[in-house]
RNA sequence: GCCCGGGUGGCGGAAUGGUAUACGCAACAGACUUAAAAUCUGUGCUCCGUAAGGAAGUGUGGGUUCGAGUCCCACCCCGGGCACCA
């Protein structure tokens, strides 16, 4: 039932239609049916306080438009949201105000669900997901056990922020020029025991699909650098003090062995102490300590000013025999091939600016091009000053020279990556607990008698003054691992989460077989099931819940699975996937990481996660800056849609611009599309809100060029929909509604077709006019109208003279007009004739339909 | 420094190698109105010209082409990301 607004009242219509929708289940995928699946996914929000910003609805948007348009075509749509909950902001709020963070969320989700709602989404919200739900993060747990259980998980110690003062570890962003954001005190680098996920062993698949997927390019790239595969060699240096081994080093470049003219070490490297002789002891010791001292952010900012300390050892170059000085500086990383490198300064802007500032040997090896003499000299060329392998072509010399070290045992070929093991666990209270319980190596050999099969094959320990502590991970039947109430959300203190402090949680009596538990304090209940543990207090990161989320949509209320393999089998992966470019490395390579894991368990089908991707831009402030929180400028979605309607809102946010770019906010260009609607309801209905008298039932009245009009516009409006170019569909449909607007009349079927083409972009105002001008049931069962192409061809077009290609005047013509007539016409043109007179004719170049070229002399 | 984008009217932007500036905003003029708003009609969007018309024109310089905003080379500027990765 549509309402009975005379005029266009978006404040009674818009929230009519969304409860209308809401009743009728409108967009409630279907779990059993014969139809093609879509699958269209938003990147979910994280529920902040502040609400939605209008990045927000962007995006949201254009998946809408993109379901709906589906939807029309006869496919079952998913297209869910939930909401990414665990996180930093509710964590300090359950810290300054005592409350659980929980209760900040649930508030923050209610609050950002009535603006989503407000928008007219199409979203199934009966399968709406909340990653800090028991009954959703039971299946986090569950899918980190599958991880744990193939050896992916391990626990060692890894430098984290940590603030004295603060006694807690710190997130980066929680750090601001080197201070803690909250009092602003020191911070320093502190090594905390931390659970961290193996992700390099899926480097080189990581790498090896993203040629499988729909993704921009520059996203694709980034993921490439940030995994960052280099091919080259582990060499071996003898130390000449033979006793402390050889010296391993990586290079890219064994072709510039020759070149090496001293080895540096990363400060952290352990042969840094034995190899220091007595004199330079002091220094040495001096210099790691200012390195200790120093963030990564401080050892970048220095990149221009490199600074090393000898150590007084040398080593022995393999290929030449050469006895090459050892330096420590902190520009060479212990996390990166093996902390050493063999210095080529001739060919290396790094080593060439230390050997400069330290006057160390420059031996150039490599032949320069012509253009380019001055060292260092980066580019291609054919070795010098090599021995027996001069005159090679470097990357000959590079095989040659490895494969030659190599019989010696003194090299050989390897691959690294930039990519690092991921740190996957958090000092914090509000994060999935980990389900893992911590014993000694006795209680830990029983318990794996009773265990087999869901343990790794070699334990998950860490030794702590002394003492191995074993981990055992809880029984699946025994999850969800839920958070205990704590009295404090601060930090234990000592550096770990506040969790540490929830003694009767924390020290247990723990069966083996079910998961149960019992505060230590009691005494051991009887049986041989029964250990003493120790919870893991760590939590996970708010990765965790983000990475497979868009698997529990195909399935949200399944409790014997995180989905069943009926629901992931049918609707698969996104087919769609729209989100910020911000998350172009983490989340997506994470997500990927996670799901190649659960391929690999043959829990999905399929070995990549998001097909098709894409990021919507940035809109700006009105004065194309950043629309920052701190700055006040951020326009809220609530407000427009009070002044003008989510219809409008809608259409703007799309009409801005392409939805990749970044563009501009201007509360003026709203009025646009918002007259445009009214023009829309003012052709369909008169003042009285009756249908306008110029709507008519006779089909005849429409003119050959509207209906031409129509069918190009259905084309244009599909296609760009299709390639998510909707600023120049909602260009296409202001050029037909002005049409309509000139024409005397319009016939019933025209405008109601038209009103099926603008439903997905402005869907509230298009169900209105629809029954309003008798359209059968919803607008949103109607079937995409088709556009006929034998309607789209002219018999006649303008055909453009040129002469020497520049436009000197055009004509009607006949399409398929002959070429000697066509010239015949604008040689008889009186704008073209001026052009050709005294002129020798060259060459015509003639495509029909479109120009006439006449090249002259 | 490297890697990605991008530079088109006063503004947001459009343009399979084929009429540059669609669509919208803003501006100006006119109609309607007692008036205003709303709505409608029209105008131009640089320069010369009263006009008809002509010339120039998509960051700069070159090139390919019958024809370049679009392709190629070099450079300038703006935005974003990454960064001592051997």
């Amino acid at each position: 039932m549509a309402t009975k607004s005379k005029d266009y009242n978006f404040l009674e219509i818009e929230p009519h239609w969304q409860s209308f929708w809401d009743k009728n289940h409108s967009f409630r995928a279907e779990s059993s049916t014969t139809k093609p699946k879509y699958y269209v996914l938003d990147m979910f929000p994280y529920p902040s306080g502040s609400g939605l910003h209008i990045g927000h609805p962007e995006g949201y948007t254009a998946t809408d438009i993109v379901a709906r348009y589906k939807r029309a075509q006869g496919f079952n749509v998913l297209h869910p949201m939930g909401w990414d909950a665990f996180g930093l902001p509710a964590e300090q709020h359950a810290v300054k105000t005592g409350t659980h963070p929980s209760s900040n969320t649930q508030n923050n989700i209610v609050n950002i669900k009535r603006q989503i709602k407000a928008l007219g989404f199409s979203y199934d919200w009966e399968r709406e997901i909340d990653t800090t739900d028991p009954k959703y993060f039971r299946w986090t747990q569950w899918i980190f056990l599958q991880l744990f259980k193939k050896g992916l998980a391990y626990v060692d110690k890894r430098p984290v922020w940590w603030c004295p003062e603060l006694r807690t570890v710190l997130a980066n962003e929680e750090i601001v020029d080197g201070k803690s954001e909250v009092g602003g005190f020191p911070v320093e680098r502190r090594n905390l025991r931390q659970w961290v996920l193996r992700i390099t062993a899926y480097a080189d698949r990581l790498l090896a699909d993203l040629k499988d997927v729909d993704w921009p390019d520059s996203t694709k790239r980034m993921q490439e650098a940030w995994i960052g595969r280099s091919e080259g060699a582990e060499v071996q240096f003898d130390l000449e003090d033979k006793s402390h081994g050889p010296l391993k080093i990586f290079t890219t470049r064994p072709d510039t062995l020759y070149g090496c003219t001293y080895m540096v070490l990363a400060p952290e490297h352990p042969l840094v102490d034995p190899l220091t002789t007595p004199g330079q002891k002091s220094a040495i010791d001096a210099y790691r300590k200012k390195a200790a001292g120093k963030s990564d952010l401080e050892r970048t900012d220095l990149a221009k000013d490199k600074s090393g300390v000898f150590t007084g050892a040398y080593a022995i170059n393999p290929i030449n025999g050469a006895r090459v000085p050892i330096w420590v500086a902190d520009y060479v990383l212990m996390g990166y091939g093996t902390g050493a490198i063999m210095a080529v300064p001739a060919h290396d802007d790094r080593d060439y600016e230390f050997a400069q500032h330290y006057s160390l040997p420059i031996v150039q090896v490599i032949a320069a091009s012509e253009a380019e003499t001055k060292l260092p000299y980066t580019g291609d060329g054919k070795l010098v000053h090599s021995g027996p392998y001069t005159g090679l072509d470097w990357p000959e010399a590079k095989k040659r020279i490895t494969a030659d070290l190599a019989t010696k045992g003194a090299a050989k070929a390897t691959v690294n990556f930039k990519l690092r093991d991921w740190l996957f666990s958090r000092q914090r209270y509000w994060g999935e607990p980990f389900p893992i319980v911590w014993l000694n190596a006795a209680d830990y050999a029983r318990a794996i008698a009773k265990r087999t099969g869901d343990v790794p094959a070699t334990p998950v320990t860490f030794t702590s003054e002394g003492v191995t502590h074993y981990a055992l991970p809880l029984p699946p039947s025994a999850l969800p691992l839920e958070l205990p109430d704590v009295q404090s959300y601060l930090p234990s203190g000592n550096g770990e989460s506040p969790l540490a402090n929830e003694t009767s949680w924390l020290e247990i009596w723990f069966n083996v077989d079910t998961g149960a538990a019992v505060p230590a304090s009691n005494p051991c209940p009887a049986g041989d099931v029964w250990v003493r543990g120790r919870r893991e207090t760590n939590t996970m990161p708010q990765w965790a819940g983000s990475c497979w989320y868009y698997l529990r949509f195909t399935d949200p209320k399944n409790s014997q699975a995180f989905a069943s393999q009926e629901a992931l089998k049918y609707w698969g992966v996104p087919d769609l996937y729209i989100g910020g470019a911000e998350h172009a490395v983490l989340h997506l390579l994470y997500a990927r990481f996670w799901h190649k894991v659960l391929f690999d368990l043959g829990e999905v089908p399929q070995s990549e996660p998001f097909t098709k991707l894409f990021h919507q831009g940035m809109i700006l402030g009105e004065d194309g800056e950043k629309m920052s929180k701190s700055s006040g400028k951020g326009v809220t979605p609530d407000a427009v849609i009070a002044s003008h309607g989510t219809d409008t809102l809608r259409l703007y946010l799309m009409f801005l611009g392409p939805l990749e770019a970044q563009k501009p906010w201007n509360p003026q260009g709203i009025e646009g599309v918002h007259r445009f609607l009214q023009k829309i309801w003012r052709e369909c209905l008169d003042v009285e809100g009756a249908v306008n008298p110029k709507v008519s039932d006779d089909p005849s009245v429409d003119s050959t060029e509207l209906i031409k009009l129509l069918h190009e516009t259905i084309k244009k409006v599909g296609e760009n929909i299709e390639t998510l170019r909707f600023n120049t569909a909602i260009s296409q449909m202001m050029i037909f509604s002005n049409a309509v607007q000139k024409a005397p009349a319009v016939s019933r079927a025209t405008m109601l077709t038209f009103l099926q083409v603008l439903a997905p972009f402005a869907p509230h105002i298009a169900e209105e006019l629809w029954e309003r001008l008798g359209g059968a049931g919803s607008i949103l069962r109607a079937p995409w109208p088709k556009y006929d192409a034998s309607k789209l061809v002219n018999d006649s077009v303008k055909l453009v003279f040129q002469v020497n290609g520049k436009h000197r005047g055009d004509q009607l013509v006949p399409i398929n007009l002959p070429q000697d007539e066509a010239l015949a016409l604008a040689r008889g043109n009186a704008k073209v004739m001026p052009h050709l007179e005294g002129k020798t004719l060259k060459r015509v170049i003639y495509v029909p339909g479109r120009i006439l070229n006449i090249v002259v002399e």
